[in-house]
DNA sequence: CCCGATATGTTATTTAGTTACATCCGCGCG
DNA sequence: CGCGCGGATGTAACTAAATAACATATCGGG
């Protein structure tokens, strides 16, 4: 069951289970960040009961940079860019009126802190870089 | 009750409230990051009862920027020095193995993610950075 | 003295994430 | 074939994190 289960929209990896190919999809097709719980209410009809089951799922997909958590906001987004990955530090900018998140890479950042970890004797494995506040569109608008 | 409640420690600001300095005077003695539920648990005996209590006390140390939120540990710390709230993004390495938060200031990361959001549009107003890894007495130990 | 703003206290509830345990499925190997 | 192992699944119960709703108190100014 490992290919081709049905006329699924996009395939981002052959070697996806059902399930992570379900929780992906429903983040693929949402329109801004969604918490573990609110995938799960999306997946009821497909079979899908319990948190764990979202969870382990997002697990992998994380792992493997498909997806990625918003640590401020305890909910998940589907990689913007099939690069994203190979570029280690990730940044996004979460606009906290209408909840869109940008995703965004700065290699100066990264190097700013891969240097900071070097001088100080740090070794990083994981960076979180997340900006709140309003996205262009927003910071615009009236009120 | 403002003013002089009793002999306790130090003092950070003069207008604290007794259940900010509870909850403020818990961080500063703690070795690492502390939950809002392990900070009241501490608290008990002072007579504090319910989490709301330690979170509105957190909201406004964090506004004034006497402690700070990890959100990649949902857990709070005590600001390590005055001088990092006037100087906008604070950084924090956090060691997954003993636990030790380092609070640092990029300002050239700072002004990184300045350049991003003016080039974008975005008007950012907080900003989380926050690696996570080994620190060095950590990383240079054997197994 | 009264009033509005701010801080508190308390209970219950929602949201987030984990532990523990049983099952199932594909696959290599004797 | 049949055994067994590792990875994925399913389910229930639970712990942890955060908030809602409501009642009370405290303080400072007009």
């Amino acid at each position: 069951m490992t290919q081709s289960h049905k006329g699924h929209d996009h395939v981002w990896a052959d070697d996806l289970t059902r399930n992570q190919e379900l929780v992906l999809g429903t983040l693929a097709h949402a329109h801004g960040p969604l918490s573990a719980y609110d995938i799960l209410d999306r997946l009821r009809d497909d079979g899908l009961r319990a948190p764990l089951q979202i969870y382990r799922a997002l697990d992998k997909l994380t792992e493997r940079g498909l997806a990625h958590r918003l640590e401020s906001l305890n909910a998940f987004v589907c990689c913007a860019d099939a690069h994203c990955h190979q570029s280690g530090c990730i940044a996004f900018a979460i606009c906290e009126r209408c909840g869109k998140v940008e995703e965004f890479a700065e290699p100066a950042i990264e190097s700013e802190l891969k240097g900071w970890s070097k001088a100080s004797g740090f070794v990083p494995s994981r960076m979180t870089v997340e900006l709140r506040g309003l996205c262009a569109g927003c910071a615009s608008q009236p009120a």
